[in-house]
DNA sequence: CTGAAAGCGCTTACAG
DNA sequence: CTGAAAGCGCTTACAG
């Protein structure tokens, strides 16, 4: 790569050159290097070996560190969607910074979903003698794992498998759609529509779940004809708008953002202000879109920072994990679409 | 780490077993397991050390070979900003098939901007003998690198120096502000406005040329009035609506989606329609947005794909870097938004 | 307080 | 065709 003009590095210097230019062996280099505890290293020596490891511009190599120890300090990352949203992004970063913490690095790699790529993917990170491996979904929902995660220590993140045989981190959504439906009765409101998705999923299910039980705290009765189905997008959420007219309630929760956004659309179409006519509350907190609608859209974020930081916490061992999935609080985010 | 019930992880078996179990030596597993083209090994030997092998399921620690080999097969991508928009993602992802493609490994962090991180995590990288580090940032602009990236072969992904004395890779905003408004133009439109961003950057003066390159092709005369600005969001876009429809124009050619986004509004809340009344041209086909806007918003893309993946065939020295930046092209993306 | 030596898991001339 | 041996850059008992 003569081309791109390589950095000042002529063959890497190393520990032995250390040792030779400051006048030790390079057991006491590696002592001073690393701090060791048990070992008293005389001023003097210490001394030469910081001076020369400065002088000499010394890095240690990390991979061989690691083959003497024995373990390595690599967590795999695997992830089916790093292209689409910025979910997958919140997820590594979330990760990458509790493993920093650790003194773990991420591996991370992206798979888009094709099996045959994460197979590689995953004896690529096994090679590494990776600690153990993240496997994270964007979009909370059950799976069956690659059979080849059984060679190391796994734990999922933003999905689950049937048997809950593997710990995994998800986001609370029966909170999150509690937390939603209680903003909006907070406000006042009585009659609430929801409207879901028409994928079935956890969100779907539990969303549901939580508004119900929203309903029930404030002592108002669940009335089916208040949840109308729609497909998880912007057009879904226009689709609604007629329907929701139709119904004439003064609030609605969305599924998730993109869904309120489509129904903006609508309602703002057939003469509705939101929130002065109608409240909207949504759920994801989608960067590029929710604090930009207007008005900016009151909404319940889903926590794939922590989702990230807690899977490490839990792969490392310094959280136990919950039997069945842990589950991450989905916090809420106000803004202006509730009156 | 008991708890997470590690895999069927004895202590790894390594190349010596293997050899015990074939009976023959290390050296000569290392052959086959390696395909070593010199070595003539024979059917019979190369067959018992592939059974035992597959027997004992043993996999070569990358490690150790990096380290007795020299020159590791990783690759470092440092993002400024992989948690709030996919362009991160989608460089990752880029990069991360063309690493593949070449027997590469990303060890990919991210920084939030933060310089302290930066150094911190260009030396992890350095400790981990990358072959060369990828410095991207989320949108295009002029940077001053950590001076810590002499250290290593560097090229700039999204960004570049004022002295161009590292490789970067780009987008051509140029091209694409002449694409854009091309498609506009080819619509028949005559007057077609530009809404650009407040923010200075390669994005604002590139684009612009662009768009006065079109019009010089199509022999119609600059009109500085049809240019205004705007801030690049949403809120931006919608502003800006009142100007565009007091300058009369049947097109507009917005900075970006978002921008795109807010002019929908604000031009529908007068009464006009999209495309009927007002032809309307994007830019980074934001995947979020773009295509779920109503009518769906013609746009050029953001190339970051193939920014990732040039970034590494350069650094690789695969592909030769050109003097200045490189330029990826930003091609059109088809929707319903032009009529 | 400090060093010689063995070892981590692999590769690579070099012999035979 | 195959193996013994040295070496990659570090760490870690163990002596002294």
């Amino acid at each position: 790569m003569s081309s791109t003009g390589r950095g000042t590095n002529g063959p890497a210097v190393t520990m032995r050159d250390v040792a030779k230019a400051a006048g030790v062996s390079v057991a006491t280099v590696s002592h001073v290097v690393n701090d060791k505890a048990g070992a008293r290293i005389g001023e003097d020596a210490r001394r030469r070996v910081q001076d020369a490891v400065a002088r000499l511009g010394y890095r240690p190599n990390a991979l061989a560190k690691t083959l003497s120890q024995g373990g390595s300090r690599f967590i795999g990352l695997v992830a089916d969607a790093i292209a689409t949203t910025p979910f997958a992004g919140q997820i590594i970063h979330g990760a990458q910074d509790e493993a920093w913490k650790h003194g773990y690095v991420l591996l991370v790699a992206n798979t888009e979903g094709d099996p045959v790529v994460e197979d590689d993917v995953i004896s690529m990170m096994l090679e590494h003698q990776v600690h153990g491996i993240l496997y994270s979904t964007w979009y909370h929902r059950e799976i069956v794992v690659p059979t080849m995660l059984q060679q190391t220590d796994t734990v999922l993140v933003d999905c689950f498998t049937a048997d809950a045989a593997l710990p995994a981190v998800v986001p609370d959504e029966r909170q999150g759609g509690r937390t939603a439906t209680e903003l909006l009765l907070a406000a006042g409101h009585r009659r609430v529509a929801f409207i879901n998705t028409t994928t079935s999923s956890p969100a779907r299910t539990d969303r549901l779940a939580g508004y119900r039980d929203a309903l029930a705290s404030a002592g108002i009765e669940f009335d089916g004809a208040l949840v109308v189905d729609a497909e998880p997008q912007q057009e879904g959420g226009y689709s609604a708008a007629e329907e929701i007219v139709r119904l004439g309630v003064t609030a609605v929760f969305c599924h998730n953002d993109r869904v309120a956004m489509g129904l903006y659309d609508g309602l703002r179409e057939r003469g509705l202000r939101i929130p002065e006519d109608v409240a909207v509350v949504g759920f994801d907190n989608q960067d590029v879109i929710a604090a930009h609608l207007r008005p900016p859209l009151t909404t319940v974020a889903l926590p794939h920072y922590e989702l990230g930081a807690a899977g490490v916490r839990i792969l490392l061992g310094i959280d136990a994990p919950t039997a069945g999935s842990t589950l991450i609080a989905c916090p809420p985010v106000l803004r202006a679409s509730i009156a």
